[in-house]
DNA sequence: AGCACGCCGACT
DNA sequence: GTCGGCGTGCTC
């Protein structure tokens, strides 16, 4: 032993921010930095041969002398990251599949990333305007609410408690729950964080919430500039505001002691990240609060099928409010079968008599309108105007894909493909329709049906400008505009007591895409949009125009009987082996060169079928089952060729450790990169 | 991700 | 004979 062995070497273990496997890189401290050098400190460091800012996220000894580089700077006083984030970024990043750099990084606000911010920022921040807020009002519970409140109460005292899923009808008073639940955590000095789907809906809010919780209330949303977030992130930090708000990236709030996660519309989409890495802010949540005594809250009209099935097993705690508030009723709803209606006179190209009457009613009225057209859709797909078929993969049971160049109708899950079929593979009806029209063509024909009528559009192209969102929907507020047209942005959570009217312009729309969960999304969309009338004095009306009015999203969205729908699509779910019943993970490949990508598309196929499809003899439980290679529907993007394989598995562990075990064995051409998506949302 | 190392085509 | 194409491999 020579006297450098008995001398241990203090080295760190540094997360770097790039797409590489392994998850941290040792490095020599040198002697004046010791100090410093503690764990959530930014650092930079000599990686290959240029300088890298990686994270501190742990020290280690050697007993002898290796060959390791040493830390070039320290760049923080303060750990950036507290201890337990350091934890969950790594379950982060070993759970879906990013690198614990590349977690770390998506966890921080950008500011940090380019250092400090200077005291011109904290000057400029200091000038953010005051939000209106709306005088607090006290409501009295109904009995339901009372006896969640009470199960609540319990429960945030409990260390070990459960999730909480709040099902309460559109209107049965959520937010006043989520605010008295808030107020109990304050009491206890603990601290909240609440999150929303979207920016446009932390807005919405924030008004609310300012009222009840005045200076304590901090917003952090990624259109704030730098200098609004840095000094939102240390008030938040320092404790001076224990009430944060806030999209999916709220769940990173840098909170000391938390009481309390709530997430609204638990069911959303936008609650899991589409970049890398690709999160679920709901599993984030759930984590975090479990692993800091914290209560995770979610409510929502309308339940996922995973929270719901969490609940049946006795992981989540349900709570039900079936009553709206006021003893107001569920709005009326009528289904249109859109079909009796071709080759009627009266019907415009879109609107059928009944809905044009209802809306010539509510103008003459002067009642605001809202009319729903959710066709963000990528695809067109083809329908028998004779029975109503659309055309489906019969393995797995979701619509197929128009694609244009090759003229063929794909699956994009297992790549099943057909000619484009001259007649209705169910009639024999001559003449299959392509269809396709958006929410612009409904705005020229509301002008040209209703010409008097003040007419405002709301989707992603009409709010791509800042504040674009508040201003149509200021002006709707104030009854400037009487028919406000949109997608799905226009169905969530708005509160217009002056809406009587909500249609709903064509609900197949959603029926078609080719995603397992589309009836359930379409079920949630149009629940949540029939929600939207009837919040006033007057009660609600909504119409449903479909060519698919038997479909069971639709006619359980007609009764407003959710509990219906999940038992009828869990059995969709528990036959065609899709979650609950099964984990997914979805790896995703592509490559500038179009055969590259597919014959490594393949290996990857070829490599998860040898590991996963071996075992399992028991007749009882599903196979395994890995499908693909399928092109994604945007097959060439941005220069790239796209594949996807998917595995279905039928447990939940997790999985992604021996999956990237697995393609690293593979020997890769480095002209092709792969992507792993984690319980895949959007199948993409 | 980047950035260097390495082995094949058109240039003074 | 070289300059440089981007295919491939590695980063404490």
């Amino acid at each position: 032993m020579t006297d450098t062995a008995t001398n241990p070497i203090l080295c760190a273990l540094v997360a770097i921010p790039l797409p590489i496997t392994t998850s941290a890189f040792s490095y020599l401290i040198p002697e004046g930095f010791i100090p410093k050098a503690i764990p959530g400190v930014r650092v930079n460091v000599p990686f290959r041969n240029r300088e890298i800012t990686g994270y501190i996220v742990g020290t280690e000894s050697f007993a002898s002398e290796k060959k390791l580089k040493p830390i070039l700077a320290i760049l923080d006083d303060q750990p950036v990251l507290s201890a337990k984030m350091l934890k969950l970024t790594k379950w982060i990043g070993e759970y879906y599949g990013s690198s614990w750099g590349e977690a770390i990084e998506n966890a921080l606000p950008r500011w940090v990333k380019y250092g400090k911010k200077t005291a011109k920022y904290i000057e400029k921040a200091k000038l953010k305007t005051e939000v209106a807020a709306e005088k607090p009002q006290d409501f009295t519970l109904t009995v339901e609410q009372q006896k969640a409140f009470k199960t609540i109460q319990n429960e945030l005292v409990n260390k070990k408690a459960k999730p909480i899923l709040i099902y309460g009808v559109t209107g049965s008073g959520k937010s006043e729950l989520y605010i008295r639940t808030i107020r109990e955590t304050l009491k206890q000095n603990r601290a909240a964080i609440c999150m929303v789907p979207e920016i446009a809906l932390t807005e919405q809010l924030q008004r609310f919430f300012a009222g009840q919780f005045g200076d304590n209330l901090e917003i952090l949303h990624s259109k704030m500039t730098d200098g609004e977030r840095f000094l939102a992130w240390k008030r938040i930090e320092m404790g001076t505001c224990r009430v944060v708000l806030g999209p999916r990236s709220a769940v990173f709030a840098p909170i000391p002691n938390l009481g309390l996660i709530i997430m609204d519309e638990e069911h959303e989409g936008s609650y899991k990240q589409e970049t890398t890495p690709r999160y679920h802010a709901r599993e984030v949540a759930a984590w975090r609060a479990k692993h800091e005594n914290a209560l995770f809250l979610m409510g929502t009209a309308t339940p996922s099928l995973e929270t719901m099935y969490m609940a049946e097993q006795g992981e989540v705690t349900r709570m039900d409010l079936t009553q709206r508030i006021d003893e107001k009723a569920m709005p009326k709803v009528e289904v249109i079968d859109l079909s009796r209606y071709q080759g009627d006179k009266r019907a415009s190209t879109m609107f059928s008599p009944p809905l044009m009457r209802e809306i010539d009613i509510n103008l003459k009225h002067q009642e605001g309108t809202m009319l729903l057209l959710n066709r963000r859709g990528f695809s067109t797909s083809i329908r028998c105007p004779a029975c109503n078929t659309v055309e489906q993969c019969k393995m797995c049971q979701v619509s197929l894909t128009f694609h244009q160049e090759k003229n063929l109708l794909l699956c994009h899950y297992c790549n099943y493909q057909k000619k484009v079929p001259e007649q209705c593979s169910s009639c024999k009806a001559p003449l299959l329709r392509f269809m396709g029209f958006g929410t612009e063509k409904v705005e020229s024909e509301v002008a040209r049906l209703f010409p008097n009528a003040r007419i405002a559009r709301m989707d992603a192209d009409t709010t791509r400008k800042k504040n674009s969102h508040e201003l149509i929907l200021e002006e709707f507020r104030k009854r400037k505009i009487d028919i406000l047209i949109g997608t799905q942005m226009i169905a969530k959570g708005f509160d217009f007591p002056h809406v009587t009217l909500v249609g709903v312009v064509l609900a197949d729309v959603g029926l078609r895409l080719p995603d397992f969960r589309s009836g359930e999304r379409t079920f949630q969309l149009l629940t949540q949009f029939a929600g939207r009338a009837g919040r006033g004095e007057k009660p609600g009306r909504v119409y449903i125009q479909t060519y698919m009015a038997d479909h069971p999203a639709i006619q359980f969205a007609r009764h407003h009987d959710f509990l219906s729908f999940y038992s009828h699509e869990k059995a969709a779910r528990e036959t065609y082996h899709y979650p609950p019943y099964c984990s997914l993970v979805n790896v995703i490949i592509r490559a500038r060169d179009e055969k590259k990508a597919y014959v490594f598309a393949r290996e990857i196929r070829d490599a998860m079928k040898k590991e996963f499809l071996t075992s399992s003899p028991d007749p009882l439980t599903p196979e395994p089952e890995v499908m693909g290679p399928a092109p994604l529907p945007f097959y060439k993007l941005r220069g790239h060729f796209r594949w996807h394989v998917m595995l279905k598995i039928p447990q939940a562990l997790n999985l992604t450790p021996r999956i990237y075990a697995l393609l690293m064995g593979l020997k890769k051409p480095s002209a092709v990169a792969f992507q792993l998506d984690v319980d895949p949302f959007n199948i993409l």
